[in-house]
DNA sequence: TATCTATTTAGAATTTTTTCGAAATAGGAG
DNA sequence: CTCCTATTTCGAAAAAATTCTAAATAGATA
């Protein structure tokens, strides 16, 4: 929640490689920690919950995986961000910063 | 010039505000810092110089002032990005991340 | 030239972010 | 119940970003 604390998230090259990763399909924690070997896994914990919490992804629990799911309506908030400065469609001003 | 250099300029707030002050117009170094009441000038052009690495934004000099404008057309590179995630119209998956 | 104004750069201090290993949690399997 | 597997949380260390003051630069004006 907060578009400042979304912008962040994204902001990260890694955390965006995870966002890609789950645009395809759905994810396990161990299974994204599996495509960073240069991460330990309480990292990779630790970065999956900045996404969690900017609404960019979604868990839900199955045994004892937890998986990962990708949010892509918060996308759209972000390209109406953009498309002010573009000399976009419509003119809105009305959000933070 | 980079993505991820675009997006981490992106990622923080006051330098958010600096691009929507300069979506209206073109303004000096000096004009800007008085929207930054809480922040010197010193951190101001710091913040300036991330903008302008990242493309976000040209410099120009006149007398000894220096202009600062906007450059909108990154925003349509990151927009592109986001497209991908949001069902988008066409399917591009070059670009890293 | 000497000085004033606008701005940046340098160096250091502070704050925030990222990272790890170890310990904690939780659920499944034997 | 005991052990194993998946994952997170904790606490501390390391790395990166932000900020400031003071000094440097550059051009304008007297």
């Amino acid at each position: 929640m907060g578009f400042s604390e979304t912008m962040k998230a994204i902001s990260d090259p890694q955390r965006r490689h995870m966002l890609t990763l789950l645009k395809q399909e759905r994810l396990s924690a161990g299974e994204i920690v599996q495509h960073f070997p240069s991460l330990s896994a309480a990292t990779v914990s630790y970065h999956l919950s900045l996404l969690k919490k900017a609404s960019l992804i979604t868990e839900s629990k199955y045994k004892n995986f937890i998986y990962y799911e990708l949010n892509a309506s918060v996308f759209e908030e972000i390209m109406l961000w953009c498309a002010q400065f573009t000399g976009g469609t419509d003119e809105n001003q009305n959000e933070a910063d």
